[in-house]
DNA sequence: CCGTTTCCCATTGACGCCCATGTGGTCCCA
DNA sequence: TGGGACCACATGGGCGTCAATGGGAAACGG
């Protein structure tokens, strides 16, 4: 059973690379994924990452649309031209690239946030006052 | 599996040409394409790219009009008269042409963006406003 | 014959593979 | 129960390879 929890926050190295934490590399390991399917999310300023069922599922939703459609080109903008696949090094770590960079704000440090059946990377003052407005949020 | 996704943005050099990321070769090679088609897109002000099938399949949406309808003529118009085959150099670029910047008001930075069985090129500040433009159109 | 395109080679910087180090935590045993 | 060996994991850095880019020169076409 794939369930990305808990958050973490890694440093970036002087080469732009940051180690994934340990309990999500063994979730991957243990699903046998190797190529992650990594987006500039819908609705948060992160990058959603996951296994390439997660890149299957979206493309499900692109499908039963007529492909000329507003709905379905926005989709594939996003899902497609928003997408890559990414490998982790052989120490389990993640390059930090400008892709990644540009849309989350990150700098120097990533805060790593399991998500279920996914996890995300998110600049970490970002993900604090996230959650902090989702906590509010539920109070009402 | 054809499949081109994530974007990036690549200079032109003095001589008007420019790198196609090495992903997206790579992709180009395994399905041994060496004719990109190219078209003016439909729907944004970009250059889809694709192998000769991407032609072929256009065309057969053309078939199954009635060949004398607005509708065939319409998309022949734009399928063969707004399409050219191009071929990239060998380290694989492209010359960035008269064709391809008048349409998409490319001046010297080209955004490629992996549309899933193609990729396009993007002006780049369009391409971001048109990314954030899906977005936002998502919530609706 | 001249401007444009293609070929070829050089440079630079980024990325992946490999090995080393530090640090916190756990387990074992006296 | 205190100390020490050990291990897992985050992190640092050397080095080779490849991609992106620049530019000279030949080939091509009008």
């Amino acid at each position: 059973m794939i369930r990305f929890l808990s958050n973490s926050v890694n440093r970036i190295d002087a080469k732009g690379r940051v180690s994934v934490p340990a309990s999500f590399r063994s979730i991957l390991a243990s699903a046998d994924v190797q190529d992650l399917y990594c987006f500039q999310d819908f609705v948060f300023p992160a990058i959603s990452v996951g296994g390439p069922e997660l890149l299957t599922r979206l493309e499900k939703r692109i499908e039963v649309a007529d492909p000329f459609s507003p709905e379905a080109n926005r989709m594939s903008l996003l899902v497609h031209g928003g997408g890559v696949f990414m490998r982790l090094d052989q120490e389990g770590r993640l390059m930090v690239t400008d892709f990644i960079r540009s849309f989350t704000g990150i700098t120097d440090h990533v805060a790593f946030v399991g998500r279920g059946d996914h996890f995300q990377l998110w600049q970490p003052e970002a993900w604090e006052a996230a959650q902090k407005a989702a906590r509010e949020g539920l109070g009402r």
